[in-house]
DNA sequence: AGAAATAGACTACCCGGGTAGTTCTTCGTA
DNA sequence: TACGAAGAACTACCCGGGTAGTCTATTTCT
């Protein structure tokens, strides 16, 4: 059920890039950071295998090459990275937090209205029928 | 002007004693904590010690003990750890994360009438003037 | 005054994220 | 065929958060 995922800088950079992709071998995925984060393709590599010891992704090998993919979902990452956040910064206020990017943050003006309109359909799902 | 102040989660705990009570000594920090943490007085004192060479507290000598006090205000800290989970776990949509907030927590209808007023007054901040 | 508690200083670890070099193997190609 | 490139394995660090023991000085209590 979704264990903690707590996924530092680069790991989360990675993730993206195989979210993003489905699989990738190692050097794709240093080709895909490389601009932005200039890293050595080892770097990538060490991580990706420190990754697999950690159970967030997972490799088949492809001839000689070992192609990644993501062992769990974006979902569930951001589940436990915004979770941690809430509780650690807001004291479990997550209501502070969207009131914090709301004030923070500047959104322009078709992002309100879509956030206007999820806020009606979540205030109609809490008040209507109780799931 | 606000430099990135990233904490940890015990630092993140000290410093909401800190923000709460003004000002406190380690051994207050210590009480305010040990109930749901549980940690040795050294452990605070260790920390906090790490914590000013960061920058983020400071301390005067009453007596014979220390005395510390925030040197960051929890609205940087708010700023910068929020950004950078937008930055690293959403790339950057803001928008995406409180769109994860309305769907993944469950608010109480209260709370999202508040939600919704602010979303009123940035959308007049925003739009008032240019359209 | 002597003992006990208190508080800061110093030191030492562990762990995990991050960064990368070196080495060994293998495969494609001149 | 022999060499060079590609890719994995292994190893080695650094750094900072976290945890805490010990040591020393001070203060307070009996």
């Amino acid at each position: 059920m979704s264990r903690l995922h707590r996924l530092g800088d680069l790991q989360l950079a990675i993730m993206h890039v195989l979210w993003a992709c489905g699989e990738a071998s190692s050097s794709q995925v240093h080709a895909a950071l490389v601009d932005e984060h200039g890293l050595a393709p080892t770097t990538i590599a060490t991580m990706l295998k420190k990754m697999e010891d950690k159970g967030v992704v997972q490799h088949r090998a492809e001839g000689r090459q070992f192609i990644y993919q993501p062992a769990v979902a974006e979902q569930d990452v951001r589940q436990t990275m915004v979770s941690e956040l809430v509780g650690n910064v807001f004291r479990g206020d997550h209501a502070a937090l969207v009131n914090h990017l709301l004030t923070e943050g500047d959104f322009d003006p078709d992002e309100l209205a879509v956030l206007r309109a999820r806020i009606e359909g979540a205030r109609r799902e809490e008040g209507g029928s109780s799931v």
